[in-house]
DNA sequence: ATTCGAAAAATAATTGATTATTTTCCAAAT
DNA sequence: ATTTGGAAAATAATCAATTATTTTTCGAAT
């Protein structure tokens, strides 16, 4: 009973700042807004029917998450993209992600495990690269929702706060220059392969398994870029 | 002419977010704001002369910076101390300074080893431990200077802002905690140690000194407080 | 054609008032 | 003594107007 009161305690009003943060960091995953392009603070406060001031607190958290570049007096960009930044982001992810997933497998209880578990089965449940927009937001979240369960277990909240900020910066690359974003010959089979290991405790496997699976991807996508950098001169 | 004209036009107009930010996060540092104070908007506002919306986008900064942690609707209050954090924060800087430290030696060219150099020079020529406010601040500033300096020359933003964080998160805890903050035995020797170390290119022995140099701080904090927390119970 | 400087326009940033939400207080009920 | 519910107080969040700064435009000078 004194716990149940407690849940719904905790349904606090959201605040009109994490609303927008929200949907827009969504459109600058999503490619909506283009990388490295100006955002107009009093248009897009017009979008949402809004005033500037939670709309400037949005985008302060934007700028924290690595989406948005800011500087005094000219305002808000989006983060640009470059073959440089994505050769970074990969090679963090690989250093970081593997480092929080040892952790995890090393310090995670049978409550991961079981999460690992359903953030895999709903993974592997969803459609994948379906054509209906709901569809790639719910296989989108899910992806998001394994590899972060995958490394939660490590209980160490700053270094999962550094990987879900690669790990988003590396689904926009994904999502803007993937025509399959989704698209590796076989992605149900690694990720389950990974969780699998990971609940597993088999740390050198789990770890070996996820660089090349970001491996992988980050070739693809530096595949991508520099073919759409030979179509366009770089800025 | 030309670039002489280009530094000028560089030169911008603060904005009160980015000072009151500025401000706070060193009251924050020096422990002037106790660990796990509420921050009070209305009566910050009055102590800065100011309006709150300067005043919550330089908190939302301060979020980013790992700080001051938010909720919707209940305001911000100054990250917690704890041992567990001390603890990640310590492990995480040994991961994540190494890390940088080993591709800055890969990457750096000899304008990095210039300014390691210089930043040395500066650490070692100041006053340590003085009386006056002004030579703790100089001496931190320099602190910070030396070890930011020494990885910057890996070229990764990223990487960077994570060594950044961690290490304003690693200072606070000296500067609270420790009754001689710059006390190691011989600290001096061992920030040129490091800095020699990584000027000559020798990346096994500069790490391990940096390991060894984050883990004797880190060991007498986690002391410091333990002592502390059996005087006062876990909150 | 290019550069310079000033004015106009656009945009960023801040203000102080208002609204929304949470916290505290207090009396009544158990 | 403890719990509950409502009102008051405090605080968080947002608003729309105003101010500050940057960017763009345009005409004059070179």
């Amino acid at each position: 009973m004194k716990d149940r009161m407690n849940a719904l305690a905790d349904i606090r009003k959201e605040t009109l700042s994490s609303r927008i943060a929200a949907d827009l960091r969504s459109s600058i995953l999503r490619g909506d807004i283009a990388p490295d392009e100006k955002i107009n603070l009093d248009r897009v406060r017009e979008q949402f029917s809004t005033s500037v001031t939670p709309l400037r607190e949005a985008m302060s958290r934007l700028v924290a998450d690595g989406l948005v570049v800011f500087e005094d007096q000219r305002g808000y960009r989006v983060t640009p993209v470059s073959l440089r930044d994505l050769d970074e982001v990969v090679r963090l992810r690989t250093d970081l992600e593997t480092l929080a997933l040892g952790y995890a497998i090393q310090s995670g209880d049978l409550d991961w495990e079981g999460r690992v578990a359903g953030a895999l089965y709903k993974l592997t449940r969803g459609e994948r690269n379906g054509d209906a927009e709901n569809d790639v937001e719910t296989w989108e979240r899910a992806h998001a929702d394994f590899h972060l369960t995958l490394i939660d277990g490590c209980g160490m909240p700053h270094l999962i706060g550094f990987c879900r900020m690669l790990h988003n910066l590396n689904d926009r690359y994904r999502r803007i220059f993937l025509e399959r974003p989704a698209g590796d010959p076989d992605p149900d089979g690694e990720h389950r392969r990974i969780g699998e290991a990971a609940m597993a405790r088999r740390a050198d496997e789990a770890t070996e398994l996820l660089k090349a699976h970001i491996a992988r991807t980050g070739a693809r996508l530096r595949t991508a870029l520099q073919a759409r950098s030979q179509k366009e001169p770089a800025k």
